[in-house]
DNA sequence: CCACTGACTACTT
DNA sequence: CAAGTAGCCAGTG
């Protein structure tokens, strides 16, 4: 694995309950600010292995970016679990769920698998 | 190695 | 706000 998939992966793993974090920010923590589409990739292929709240991630608008619908609507089910409310169907309000965060301690983190 | 494909973004119209 | 465009980069065939 790579260091941009590991970093990226305890990005998400740190994104506290109630809060979302978008593509490009998880990229840009990460260390590759210019990776958002990665993310989106291995979220797709890490999620089951290390139990990653993929959920709480979504696109720079603030709204869920898979284009399956049944996909789309478990998200936004587990979301609202959490306490985010949606502007509409796959839509929150950013401003009031992004996780505010600049720097995350990569070295303290340590990977588990399922 | 080349071409194509996205759970993306930022910028322009 | 919607639609188009140009970068982005790892995976895949």
């Amino acid at each position: 694995m790579n260091q941009f998939t590991e970093n990226a992966i305890k990005v998400i793993l740190s994104v506290p309950k109630g809060k979302v974090l978008t593509y490009g920010k998880v990229a840009l923590l990460a260390g590759s600010p210019r990776g958002a589409r990665q993310v989106g990739w291995l979220l797709n292929s890490m999620t089951a292995k290390y139990n990653l709240p993929w959920h709480r991630i979504v696109n720079a608008k603030g709204k869920i970016a898979l284009s399956h619908p049944h996909a789309s609507f478990e998200q936004r089910h587990l979301l609202e679990a959490e306490g985010i409310e949606f502007k509409d169907e796959v839509t929150i309000d950013l401003k009031n769920y992004l996780w505010q965060v600049t720097h995350i301690d990569f070295d303290r983190i340590e990977l588990e698998t399922r």
